[in-house]
DNA sequence: GTCAATTTTATTGTCAACAATGCAGACCGC
DNA sequence: GCGGTCTGCATTGTTGACAATAAAATTGAC
C-alpha cells in the first residue's frame, strides 16, 4: 500500500509512483538516473500515458525533474533545496505537534504508540523497507490525527522530497532515524507540553539534517558522469 | 501574465488555468459549476488533452474537483477546508516574514514598497482585477525574496485555495484586502521586529478569515440546487 | 586528426478516433 | 400511479499512430 498514494489517482499510476520512490530511497535508482517512458511502460505493463501521469506527479513531488523534450530523470536537489525542504517540514510539523498537544485524545496517543512499536519491531528485525515506510508514516500520522488535511498533503510531498535528499546525502549506514526520537516527541505530546514537543521536533529535524553530508564534496552521480566524460 | 503560472508547464495550459482562476475570483464561475472538457477546448481553441492537463493542475491546487468518469467542476470547499487553508497560510507566512526580518536588504524593502504602491494605485482606480492579482502577489513576493522556493510554491497553491474561498464566502463589497495591512506588515519587516511582523501577519490572516461569512447559512450554489430539487 | 555541418536515430509531445462509463428518459410490470 | 429496469445519449477515459525535437553518429573539409 503506497504511503504516498495520491489517493485520487489511478491505482496503476500510484503503483508506478510508489515503486519509483521506493527504488530511490533504497538507492537502486540514483539521482540523475534517466527514466525513459517506454521502458517504464514495459516494466510496469502500463501504457506510456499512464507512465507520463506518474512522472508528472513525481515531478510535483520533487522526486523527478522533467525537462521538456528531454524526458525525466531522478531529481538532484542541491544543498539549498535540501535545507529548504527540512526548513519547510519543521515549520509545518511544529505547528502540527502544537495542535496535537491541545487536542489529542487517548485514542490518538494509543495509535501513535502502536505505530512507534511497529517502527521498533521493524528496526529490530532489520527490515529496512518497513523502517523507511513507517518512519515517514509517523509524521504523516501526526498530521492525520490533527485533522489538518491540507497540511498533511503538503507534508506528504515534503516527506518525499526529504527522503530523496536523505538517500542522496546520507551515508548507507544510518538508513533511517531510529524510533527513539519519535517516542520522545510522542512523550511530549502526551504530557501536553507544547514547548517540549516543538523542541523535540526541532531536534529531530536537525538530527536528520546534520546526519547528512551536505558538504560540497558530495557530488551527485550524474554530475560525476558529466564531469568525467565516461565512455560507455 | 498568470501569477499562478506553474512555470514548467505549457503556455496554453497556463493560460487556461489562469483564465479559469480569474473567472472564479471574479465570481463569473460559481463553485459547483460544471466544466465540460469539450466546451473548454473550444473556448480556448485547444485540444481536449490540453484542457485535461489544465484541469489536473487546477485539481491539485484545489480549485476544481475532479470526479472520475463524471468530469470537473469548480470546487466547493467547506468551512473546515477554509479554516485549514488559512491556518496553513498563517503557519507558512509567519515563518516567511520572520526570515525576511532577519535577511531583508534595502533592495528587498524597496521592491515591496513599490509593490504596495502598485496595490494602492489599483485600489484607487478601482481596477478589481489588478487588485486581486497584486494582493495575492504581495504574499508571493515575500516568499520569493526570502529565497524559499519550496515554501513559495506551497504558498502559491494555498493562495489559490484561499482566493476561491474568498470568492465563495465573502460578500461582493469587500473584494480584496486593501493595501494598508500589507503596508503595516512591511513596516514591521523594515523595523526588523519579528514579533510585530508575525503579529501583523496573524492579524491580516484573521481579518481575511473573519470577513468571510463562514456560518452554515451560506450554502454554495450547487448545493442549493441539490437541496431544492430545481426543475430546469 | 580534428572540427563542423548534416543525416540518422532515439525519444518525447500531440492528436484524433475509439472504448467505457454514467445519466436521463422511456418503457414495462405491478 | 409507482418502482424498477433497460436502452440511448452525452461525456470522459484510453490507446496507438504520427509529428516534433534534441542527441548521436556519420561524413566531409581543412
Amino acid at each position: 500500500m503506497p504511503w504516498l498514494s495520491h489517493a485520487t489517482h489511478n491505482e496503476v499510476v500510484n503503483q508506478i509512483c510508489d515503486r519509483i520512490w521506493l527504488a530511490v530511497v533504497q538507492r537502486s535508482l540514483r539521482p540523475g538516473a534517466r527514466l525513459k517512458e517506454e521502458d517504464l511502460a514495459e516494466i510496469f505493463g502500463a501504457t506510456r500515458a499512464r507512465v507520463r501521469q506518474a512522472l508528472s506527479i513525481l515531478e510535483q513531488d520533487g522526486l523527478v525533474s522533467l525537462v521538456p523534450n528531454r524526458g525525466a530523470c531522478i531529481a538532484e536537489p542541491d544543498i539549498g533545496e535540501a535545507q529548504d525542504a527540512f526548513s519547510a517540514r519543521l515549520c509545518i510539523e511544529q505547528r502540527l505537534v502544537t495542535r496535537l498537544c491541545r487536542m489529542a485524545t487517548q485514542d490518538h496517543i494509543a495509535t501513535l504508540r502502536a505505530h512507534v512499536a511497529s517502527e521498533r519491531a521493524a528496526h529490530d528485525r532489520q527490515d529496512s523497507e518497513a523502517m523507511i515506510r513507517l518512519s515517514g508514516e509517523f509524521h504523516l500520522l501526526i498530521a492525520k490525527l490533527t485533522g489538518a488535511d491540507l497540511l498533511m498533503k503538503i507534508l506528504r510531498t515534503l516527506t518525499i522530497r526529504t527522503s530523496l535528499i536523505t538517500a542522496m546525502y546520507q551515508p548507507q549506514s544510518t538508513q533511517s532515524c531510529g524510533p527513539d526520537e519519535h517516542a520522545r516527541i510522542l512523550d511530549a505530546i502526551e504530557a501536553r507540553d507544547e514547548g517540549r514537543a516543538r523542541a523535540e521536533m526541532a531536534h529531530h529535524m536537525q538530527h536528520l539534517e546534520t546526519d547528512l553530508h551536505l558538504d560540497e564534496g558530495t557530488i551527485p552521480v550524474s554530475q560525476l558522469h558529466a564531469a568525467l566524460k565516461p565512455n560507455p
